[in-house]
DNA sequence: AAAGTAGTTGACGTAAAGGTGAAGTGGCGC
DNA sequence: GCGCCACTTCACCTTTACGTCAACTACTTT
């Protein structure tokens, strides 16, 4: 049950490429804007776990159509030193910063989800006065 | 107090892009696109309140990262004619496509708040541990 | 009618986020 | 020591969402 999560493991780029859906070009792009920093083996990139996670972090940024530039402030945030006394404040406020921007946007997001859901119901208010069958939950394909 | 939601009222291009905060090379740009269609008095655009209501729901989809393509097919959910039987279905599942796909975004969402409001935390805590004063609540300039 | 002020189309430019292809390198099997 | 494959860098190509002129038109003011 354990293992399959060795926290020691290494990926190449192919490997981790196919685990998380980008392309090798994509991630090497991230590296080359700095989003990313994995260690090489001769000339050959090497991943850890770390690195991983910071991938999935990228590409959740991206699918939250954030530009890279911004994915990377968010996660300098993460690697931000915390003994260095000095970076406390600005790590505070470049987290605050960003927690009301995301805030912001999920309410835009809350809006046009209800108006989706506006959308939906009198769609469906309208078939069945009209008497059209619902699809309702098809098992597709 | 009433009066200035005039339902009647009509909008230069200019008017409503300072209004919204949109360039009018913007807004046209949009229409070229087809995601809106003002009237034309002689050559000259003319916008109703219906117009202005279909570009701020543009600036939306903007703001959570949509394309324009992806917010053209949100507003022809809105423009769907509802008594033309055969639609009914199409927008159905159109509109519930949106809805699991914007959930999901939700969630992403959810999930980098909590990570940020994560490092916040931690961020106050070496703080106080080290005694560094917080600018708690500024009204900076 | 000339000038000024908005507005129009059209062509071209640009920045971000990659995709694509060329050309070279390193290691493995045999 | 040859071929093959994955990997590398380098350079250009593409799409999206506009910005930037440039030249034209249509009222309005004087």
């Amino acid at each position: 049950m354990t293992g399959h999560t060795d926290p020691n493991r290494l990926f190449t780029i192919t490997e981790l490429s196919e685990e998380v859906g980008a392309t090798p070009r994509a991630i090497r792009f991230y590296e080359a804007k700095g989003l990313l920093a994995p260690k090489r083996a001769g000339q050959n990139r090497v991943y850890t776990y770390r690195d991983r996670a910071r991938l999935l972090i990228i590409l959740r940024g991206k699918r939250l159509g954030f530009s890279l530039a911004l994915i990377k402030q968010y996660l300098d945030l993460y690697d931000a030193d915390p003994t260095r006394k000095g970076q406390l404040p600005h790590l505070l406020r470049g987290s605050r910063q960003r927690i009301a921007e995301l805030e912001a946007q999920r309410l835009d997001l809350e809006v046009t989800l209800d108006e989706l859901r506006e959308i939906e119901q009198m769609t469906l208010d309208a078939m069945r006065r009209l008497g059209v069958p619902e699809p309702d939950a098809g098992a597709g394909s």
